[in-house]
RNA sequence: CGGAGCGUAGCGCAGUCUGGUAGCGCGUUUGCUUCGGGAGCAAAAGGCCGUGGGUUCAAAUCCCACCGCUCCGACCA
């Protein structure tokens, strides 16, 4: 290819409105053009690595035993409808209506469909093992897309769907997923981490999420160096070894006035957060619960939700806080006089917890030398916050770190969720009907295109692996007007183009410092300089992106062909 | 959804406070000189100053509404 000939557009200066490297770099380097807020148009160079990615993808899948299939992007709501997902959804799912008004929506996902899909095929337990996927465009209506490809509200993704005959079958799909996700972000130079995660909406079920470490990520992850347990902090446990001394004194009023948040309280009583306990209302499933956690930490629904069996937890409005305390947001606290009778859990960090001061239940007060285990009722104790950095790991004691990552694939068990509400069955050797096992796995591709460069570039723009670059090899055609040039480095395209290498040559009469600038921001692993220049001094150069200037390599034109395959 | 900021040439920005001929850098076009790390000189093209309304002799500038974009936050008591 002759860049002349394709379209690449690179910009000198960074877009004002991104704000990370690889969101930069993408505008810059002429991989992408915003079209909106969180929608983007691939350019040429983008689109090869795209499909690069895709490939591999493809090859991985189709290797662990999956087929390929194509879903329709717009679905019927009568889908969602049988799961309730259509109203679980909520503002998330762009839905439209076709012109007889009948509601649709433009996917999110597809767990229903190809359920559906699957329910008029399988009958037989001959037929399964069944794994499909696809790679399709889709919707999420995000309220804040971000960072470029990282949240966008179109995006690429590969899901896929697998349909076993009971659990065990399924477990064994699951991991093989996962080895094939292993393989798909290692083969894509990308260094993606498991972490285990939670199920969220898709299901209560086990699920790993594949994160890129990256500090622009929008996730934390709590690792442990000690046994290597690592899982996204909405998931990740830690046990407590509380370290209150008993204070043997009776509770007494304290006049808190304007202070509603602990941080004011504290700043009020010049004390440290974590002497306070902090008390939270909650709904869960209609249900008002009291939930205490140590003063400076933040309640994890998602355990608190687990602990209590409940469907969904939130937090209560203000009148039913009221209506639990009698007192208002502020001065909301475990100890009698409670207005209403309420169940009340704490966090395990709390046990024992003597000497603390909680809210009083009336406006404006707080008590302090509450003994919880002497002054409240404490219905049960459990690890119900949000992990942080230097908590104690639930599995082997030691120290848990926090780093963040970019969430590039998922894998989930899900169990009869969605084959229940299809009644998706298959008659087995007796001929009785039972339910299949469903799995579903996600990989986040133009996601995953942009975690590539996040995590490789420099100063002077991308470092693509040679994996999924747009091209492996440019060649740098510095005297396009000066007839043996062109022809050496025309040859010499041909020659790589023979081998099977991905090469591009920059035939543009520019000047040479310009095209180097090009060439370092677009970031194609091997460049090779062909000019009047170096040739007369007995050859071309070739330099590896990744490496100094220093590493240039003369060689002789007759031997630049293996040379540049074997920089590869 | 709440708060803040922004919207002027393809890109990055100044000008807005204090109303009076729409500017700068990069990019683009042409010419000459240059030519191994984003060249120099000269000339040129390119703007409904986000949209609509209002105030005024006069609006990029002041007022109102809307649209778009970006950031922060979204109830942790």
């Amino acid at each position: 290819m002759k860049w002349t000939k394709t379209l690449i557009q690179t910009l000198r200066d960074n877009p004002q409105d991104a704000e990370i490297d690889s969101h930069k770099l993408l505008m810059r380097a002429g991989i992408c053009r915003k079209t909106a807020a969180g929608l983007f148009t691939f350019m040429p160079l983008g689109m090869r690595s795209l499909k690069k990615i895709e490939q591999i993808v493809r090859e991985e899948m189709d290797a662990a035993g999956a087929s390929e299939i194509l879903m329709p992007a717009l679905q019927p709501s009568e889908l969602w409808r049988k799961t309730g997902r259509w109203d679980a959804m909520g503002a998330n799912m762009f839905r439209l209506k076709d012109r007889a008004e009948r509601d649709m929506a433009m996917g999110p996902t597809a767990e229903e469909e190809v359920t559906d899909l699957m329910t008029n095929i399988i009958s037989s337990y001959r037929q399964l093992p069944l794994n499909v996927y696809q790679i399709q465009t889709k919707f999420r209506d995000e309220t804040r897309p971000r960072f470029g490809l990282m949240r966008s509200k179109e995006f690429i993704m590969k899901d896929g769907y697998s349909f076993d005959v009971d659990a065990e079958a399924a477990d064994k799909t699951y991991w093989t997923m996962y080895r094939a996700y292993e393989r798909i972000f290692a083969r894509c130079g990308l260094k993606a981490t498991p972490v285990q995660a939670d199920g969220g909406d898709m299901g209560d079920s086990m699920t790993h999420e594949f994160h890129a470490l990256a500090d622009a990520g929008e996730d934390a992850i709590a690792f442990c160096d000690g046994c290597g347990y690592a899982a996204n902090t909405e998931k990740a446990e830690r046990v407590c070894n509380p370290v209150f001394g008993k204070v043997d004194a009776p509770v007494e009023e304290v006049h808190t006035p304007n202070a509603k948040t602990i941080d004011q309280v504290a700043a009020f009583m010049g004390l440290d957060g974590s002497a306070f306990v902090k008390s939270l209302v909650y709904l869960a499933d209609g249900e008002p619960v009291m939930v205490c956690v140590p003063g400076d930490r933040d309640v994890n629904e998602v355990k608190l939700r687990r602990y209590l069996g409940a469907k969904s937890v939130t937090l209560a409005d203000y009148a039913l806080v009221r209506d639990v305390s009698g007192a208002g947001v502020g001065s909301v606290g475990p100890v009698k006089p409670l207005k209403a009778d309420v169940r009340i859990v704490a966090d395990i960090g709390l046990k024992g917890a003597s000497g603390c001061i909680v809210g009083a239940n009336k406006d404006d007060y707080h008590l302090k030398n509450v003994d919880l285990d002497r002054d409240a009722k404490i219905a049960g104790y459990a690890d119900l916050v949000i992990v942080r950095e230097g908590d104690v790991c639930a599995k082997c004691g030691k120290k848990i770190t926090i780093r963040r990552g970019i969430e590039v694939g998922q894998v989930f068990k899900l169990g009869t969720k969605y084959t229940k509400a299809f009644n998706t069955v298959y008659k087995d050797e007796n001929a009785a009907e039972t339910l299949c096992v469903m799995g579903c796995y996600g990989v986040g591709v133009s996601r995953t295109l942009q975690a590539v460069i996040e995590q490789s570039h420099d100063k002077d723009g991308i470092i693509w692996p040679s994996s999924v670059a747009p091209y492996q090899v440019v060649i740098e055609n510095l005297d396009p007007s000066v007839e043996e040039v062109t022809k050496v480095a025309d040859e010499l395209e041909a020659e790589l183009v023979r081998r099977g290498v991905d090469v591009i040559v920059d035939d543009r009469e520019e000047r040479p410092g310009v095209k180097f600038k090009d060439a370092d921001l677009i970031g194609f692993p091997v460049r090779v300089v062909v000019g009047a220049k170096g040739l007369a001094g007995g050859g071309v150069e070739v330099k590896r992106r990744d490496e100094d200037k220093s590493k240039t390599r003369i060689v002789p034109v007759a031997d630049a062909a293996a040379e540049i395959v074997r920089s590869l």
